[in-house]
RNA sequence: GGCGGCGUACCCAAGUGGCUAAGGGAGAGGUCUGCAAAACCUUUAUGCAGCGGUUCAAAUCCGCUCGCCGCCUCCA
């Protein structure tokens, strides 16, 4: 496997620093407010490189975090009249709520910044012990200038950052980008007690504490969202480091944005769409099929065209998965040959390659969803000269098998041709019920028995206005969603 | 101002030195069909923003130009 790293720039080999075993660590959201679209790539980008990582034999230890006491919490709670607390739970639960329509899978921990106060005040002692950080009025900071290796992620050089040309700068502060380890509490807002009195922990000081006491002083794989480089991860790593004397993780990756109108989607500028208004319109799998369909770093056109296109091609693949029953209900007591079957046959015998190769190249998901379509393309065509008999049967099980097991990395795919048809006629509202779709048709098929075939096109025309799409086959009238 | 990225067909999108430049959508023509739909076939980039250069060989490396975007403040 080749994944790029942010910290050096390049595609690098794969190498654990425990073979076989892959420890990994994601940052998660900071939980004042429902999550976007920008959130759920993060999210599901993470948790195709954690099924991907598993797939491949290795053991993962996967650990996604929650910031919840934070500014921006504190402030949502004056806003809706709540405790911090509160407004921090009820997020988490609305996270919850996307992921899981998602697909996301729970990581094997999901700490909470709060349940970790002990350890982040141990490593600020730590750090002040070490002269890496100063106390000034209940506040502990770290001094950038005395890690050297400060900027190294975001290639960054201290000197030219023209420190305080965007920010406010605190003049009491040794070095204007010194970074809060530990804040002083004012009154009325959340406190624990500290060595340098009431106070909250930094943003930044959390994941250094947790990664740590789960995944050791140094894992192999961090990620976040590109805006995280500069100054989270830069921070996570100043800290870290400083502290433990040891290199703090090895692979850094992080996804690109969603954009609207070429511009980032932000909560600032207000042009975002949350998951759950997404939700409203378009299929979960759709979704997470348009997210992955572009390689994780590049950035992504928010649009509903996308999404929509995004619907017709797992159409193109559940309608696929029918012609498979399809053709395994059938007779096979005759061998008759499919078209092309030894294109078929060679493709099966590459394919599991193919999707390797594309997964092992920085997790190429596009490339791998490539392979997916071509094979769904010989194979269609196979079945297309109407084949039958065990050599036939025997390539479709194998094809069936091979989709199956790429979709579930993933985890695409993974439903049956009528569950996805019966979400699709929720989403896109539509008001016949499958009885009375199938009612209609056996009325369609008695008139065409009598060849009565203006009144059969006036069925078949006025389901489809209402949404529905029949397919007249040799066995009978299969019906699909229609998407517009 | 500093650092970084992107520009591939009508649209989306892989490809970062060498086979016919993946895959999806859309359009056109065809096979099949009572007619459709689906599926399949053919077709739509001698071409990869533009101009130079390196090389036997470049979308891919180098330089310049144009255009777009990101980070440098909370941000997935």
């Amino acid at each position: 496997m080749r994944i790029y790293n942010t910290l050096t720039a390049k595609k690098e080999d794969f190498i654990p620093v425990d073979p076989g075993q892959v420890r990994m660590y994601s940052c998660g959201i900071t939980a004042y407010d429902h999550c976007h679209i920008g959130h759920a790539r993060s999210a599901i980008v993470f948790d195709v490189m954690r099924r991907y990582i598993k797939y491949r034999g290795y053991d993962i230890k996967y650990i996604r975090n929650f910031t919840d006491i934070d500014d921006k919490i504190i402030n949502r709670a004056k806003q809706e009249g709540i405790s911090w607390d509160e407004v921090a739970r009820k997020y988490i639960d609305e996270y919850y709520r996307d992921m899981d329509s998602l697909g996301v899978g729970r990581a094997d921990i999901e700490p909470k910044a709060t349940e970790y106060i002990p350890e982040m005040i141990e490593i600020v002692k730590g750090l002040i012990d070490k002269g890496y950080a100063y106390e000034m009025e209940g506040s502990v900071y770290f001094a950038v200038e005395r890690f050297a290796d400060y900027g190294k992620l975001s290639k960054r050089d201290l000197d030219d950052m023209m420190a305080g040309a965007r920010i406010e700068v605190d003049e009491r502060k040794g070095n204007p980008m010194d970074f809060a380890l530990w804040k002083a509490s004012k009154e009325g807002e959340p406190a624990w007690e500290s060595p340098w009195g009431p106070g909250r922990p930094g943003w930044h000081i959390e994941c250094s504490a947790m990664s740590l006491k789960h995944l050791g002083e140094t894992f192999d794989i961090h990620g976040g969202g590109a805006d995280l480089i500069f100054p989270h991860h830069e921070n996570e790593i100043a800290q870290s480091e400083a502290f433990t004397g040891r290199p703090f993780a090895k692979y850094w990756v992080h996804n690109g944005f969603i954009t609207v109108d070429k511009e980032k989607m932000s909560k600032s500028l207000g042009n975002f769409f949350t998951i759950k208004e997404i939700l409203g319109k378009f299929d979960a799998e759709a979704i997470r099929f348009f997210l992955l369909a572009t390689h994780y770093r590049s950035p992504i056109e928010f649009s509903d065209e996308q999404l929509r296109e995004a619907e017709i091609s797992i159409d193109r693949y559940y309608t696929t998965f029918l012609r498979i029953r399809d053709f395994m209900a059938q007779d096979h007591s005759v061998e008759k040959a499919g078209s092309d079957e030894k294109t078929l046959d060679e493709l099966l015998s590459r394919f599991p390659d193919s999707f390797r190769e594309a997964m092992d190249d920085d997790f190429n998901t596009a490339l791998a969803i490539g392979t997916i379509f071509e094979l769904l393309r010989v194979l269609n065509k196979y079945l297309d000269a109407r084949p039958s008999g065990q050599k036939g049967v025997a390539l479709v099980t194998r094809s069936r098998e091979l989709l199956k097991e790429a979709g579930g990395v993933l985890n695409i795919f993974s439903r049956t041709p009528e569950d996805w048809y019966r979400a699709l006629m929720a989403k896109k509202a539509i008001t016949l019920s499958e009885g009375e779709i199938l009612s209609r048709i056996e009325e369609r098929r008695q008139a065409r028995e009598g060849r009565d075939w203006a009144a059969a096109d006036r069925i078949r025309k006025e389901l489809e206005e209402k949404g529905i799409i029949l397919e007249d086959k040799k066995d009978g009238t299969g019906w699909k969603v229609k998407i517009s």
